[in-house]
DNA sequence: GGTTAGACCATATAGACAGCATGTC
DNA sequence: CTATATGGTCTAACC
């Protein structure tokens, strides 16, 4: 099918002409041939890289062209800012885009005078709950990787998203886009939709299993050269001599570094010496990201072409590693499954070296099909390389066979919908009530029952399930019924709306009203406690280092579990050592000693920081609709966002003065914002360094007296405009 | 005497969304 | 209640 042909606007036909694309790869046609032009609904379940994306532009085009306004969801704020940079695209056919992610604002309702709002998931949501005006006006919905209603964390959200979604915009068209999955004409059936279904690939792929010295494929066999012990190292030795790059999938963060530094010797060696020279500057580059033990392995492993990826690095250090991949320079990704899902990232070959991955209640577990189908597809980069392979490594006969089976030749599981339990459900059960979607109980089970869940499994069993969160609703009055319909209260509308999932409301106000004597300690557990706080898991030796903590600090906690109580006993300890790690961000202790005292990663700590502060946010708001005290949560809650004591926090509102300038300057006598009035430029620079000196005094108003020239001219501040692409750096030094 | 391959044992286990109001070294 | 790859440490065999 050829796009000029296509029942679109002149100026859209043109854009694609003009970027060279003049037909349509074979699953776009058929969706083109199902209605995808015609406002028809639409699944897609099609490999990676097989043209989902334009499937939704196209769509998403011509509905504007109609006046229309679309909705993009997809699961991860990374994907967002990728879909967003590809969308800027259309600015040129006067098409305006907006994004919208947690870390990454503009105001709700500023948002709505886009054409195509990129959004995550929750985002949307969340959008909901705020009962933004334009969600109104949608008439196109994408939902991209529709697959995710199978995850247990996150699908529920997916769902009831798209079912609030579809009762205020009944006549929008939704496409989803989704993996090759087991189900996809179930998915189709609930979206009342067309299906489009199919392997086809741009790129060839391979699938092959290595066994004895050979990658075994479907129909042929490649023999690999026996160079060292460790096979994917003689894969990753081999693509290399190709010409190609290697993406290789570890099930843990340790594997990931282990296998980047055994590869590095010999990846170095055959790598000539222009490329090395440009590695070392890369390597230099990450060695400024920061100073941690992981920082100095990855940037000796770079400077070798190879390098690893996992959620433990910083903002800064993945993406130069992704830069650099893309680039062709690093040769050698090996990564936790971060990089298997959404992000663009294509390599010639994937290892798939461990295809077990740890789960507590079953021991090792071969990873799902569609997982795995996941990783492969990673392989092949269109236009770049003349097909893909995707490699998964047997040691015996049996496992060979058995991968084949189990991978190669299967098909991917069925998507399952994860919202028939209290603790996925008892958050939209609140907010279905806050902003009116159902008023009453039987409406709730009504709302319900457009749901996946409802369409895919027993509608009753939901019900009960509804009720159970309706009653915990109403024992934390959250809600209330006054015998016509349920209402929500105004505690209710502030939980919905800070987004937290109510257990942790209650929780929260519980303890507060418990606590008599609130230190930071008791603030800091009080929200590592709850549900949406991420716990860090308790190592065997760390056991006794804070079990002594909770004994000598007893009074700071407001319940301690019976410790022969011991799983309730090791959950608690495992809280207090995530408040433990948030109490040394706060006492300014430097990233290098929080990451090598708990075991994690930089990426850690700025997630969980993130987590407290949000946590600590609605702390401060439950408190003051209680009528409790919310100065100590309010002064954490800064504290937490800058990584502070309570003596910098007047500092550390200045733009460009962090923890670690702010405890410089205090040190130095300089304690508040009027003593840096007070203090010229050439004594503060010693301090800040001269630029930054400048632009801290130009932003308190304060001309600088000094007779000594600046030598270039300050930058001016930077400030936020609706297309700049950004993500939340605070740590990526 | 120094080196190295194999045996044994302890150990640790993926990722990431949300509020609010604008960012660090 | 469920497992296993990894890496450090030790030992024995080797040059």
């Amino acid at each position: 099918m050829e796009t000029g042909k296509l029942e679109l606007p002149e100026y859209v036909i043109q854009f694609y002409l003009d970027t060279g694309i003049e037909k349509l790869y074979p699953p776009q046609a058929e969706a083109v041939e199902k209605g995808l032009l015609d406002n028809k609904n639409l699944l897609a379940a099609i490999p990676t890289a097989s043209g989902k994306t334009l499937i939704s532009e196209l769509a998403m085009l011509k509905s504007i062209s109609n006046g229309g306004k679309c909705l993009y969801i997809v699961p991860l704020r990374a994907l967002a800012s990728e879909k967003f940079e590809r969308f800027k695209q259309f600015s040129s056919i006067g098409v305006n885009i907006g994004i919208s992610t947690g870390d990454f604002d503009s105001t709700d309702e500023w948002l709505g005078s886009n054409d195509i709002i990129v959004a995550t998931s929750e985002k949307a949501d969340s959008l909901l709950r705020n009962e933004t005006s334009w969600m109104k006006d949608i008439t196109t919905i994408v939902v991209d990787e529709i697959h995710l209603l199978d995850s247990a964390d996150r699908g529920p959200t997916l769902e009831i998203t798209i079912a609030k979604l579809l009762r205020l915009n009944p006549n929008s068209q939704i496409i989803g886009l989704s993996a090759t999955i087991g189900n996809a004409e179930e998915i189709a059936g609930w979206l009342d939709a067309e299906l489009v279904q199919s392997q086809w690939r741009p790129i060839e792929l391979y699938e092959g299993v290595f066994l004895e010295d050979n990658i075994n494929f479907k129909q042929s066999q490649k023999p690999i050269k026996n160079i060292v012990k460790d096979t994917a190292v003689n894969l990753v030795l081999d693509t290399i001599d190709e010409n190609g790059q290697c993406l290789v999938f570890e099930s843990s963060r340790r594997n990931c570094a282990g296998f980047a530094k055994k590869a590095k010797s010999k990846v170095g060696k055959s790598l000539d010496k222009g490329l090395l020279a440009e590695l070392n500057n890369i390597a230099e580059e990450v060695l400024e990201t920061s100073d941690t033990e992981t920082t100095k392995e990855l940037a000796s492993c770079i400077k070798r072409g190879t390098a690893f990826h996992h959620a433990g690095l910083n903002s800064a250090q993945r993406k130069i590693v992704e830069d650099n991949f893309r680039n062709n320079k690093i040769k050698v990704i090996s990564s936790t499954p971060t990089l298997a899902a959404g992000l663009n990232l294509p390599a010639r070959r994937v290892i798939v070296r461990n295809y077990k991955r740890y789960d507590p209640n079953f021991g090792m577990q071969p990873i799902p099909v569609l997982d795995y189908k996941q990783m492969a597809g990673r392989a092949g980069r269109p236009s770049l390389d003349p097909y893909g392979e995707s490699v998964l490594i047997s040691h015996t006969y049996n496992e060979f066979t058995d991968l084949l089976d189990r991978y190669i030749d299967a098909e991917p599981e069925d998507i399952l919908s994860k919202l028939g339990t209290e603790n996925a459900l008892r958050t939209h059960v609140l907010s279905t009530i806050v902003n009116g979607f159902a008023t009453t109980r039987q409406g709730m089970v009504d709302f319900m029952g457009s749901s996946f869940f409802a369409y895919q499994q027993q509608k009753w069993s939901l019900i009960d399930v509804v009720d159970d969160c309706i009653e915990f609703l109403q024992d934390n009055e959250m809600i209330k019924d006054d015998g016509e319909r349920l209402y929500a209260t105004r505690l209710g509308q502030v939980i919905s709306t800070l987004y937290i999932d109510p257990l942790s409301g209650a929780i929260i106000i519980d303890k507060l009203k418990k606590a008599d004597k609130v230190t930071d300690m008791t603030m800091l557990h009080i929200i590592c406690s709850t549900p949406d706080m991420r716990q860090l898991y308790l190592r065997s030796k760390e056991y006794e280092k804070i079990n002594e903590y909770v004994m000598t600090h007893s009074d700071e906690f407001v319940e301690v579990p019976n410790p022969f109580k011991s799983i309730e006993y090791e959950w608690f300890l495992g809280e207090v050592k995530t408040a433990l790690l948030i109490n040394e961000w706060i006492d300014e202790k430097t990233l290098d000693d929080i990451t090598a005292e708990f075991g994690v990663g930089e990426g850690d700590i700025n997630a969980l920081s993130d987590i407290s502060e949000w946590l600590m946010h609605s702390a401060v708001n439950l408190a003051n609709l209680t009528d409790l005290d919310a100065d100590k949560a309010q002064e954490l809650e800064k504290r937490i966002h800058h990584g502070v004591n309570k003596d910098l926090i007047q500092l550390v509102s200045i733009s460009n003065i962090g923890r670690v300038r702010a405890r410089k300057l205090y040190e130095a006598g300089i304690q508040s914002v009027s003593d840096i009035k007070n203090t010229k430029l050439h004594i503060l620079s010693n301090y800040l360094g001269r630029k930054t000196a400048y632009k801290v005094l130009e932003q308190l108003g304060v001309e600088p007296e000094d007779n000594q020239q600046i030598d270039e001219e300050p930058e001016s501040i930077k400030s936020y405009s609706g297309n700049d692409q950004g993500q939340k750096t605070f740590n990526d030094f």
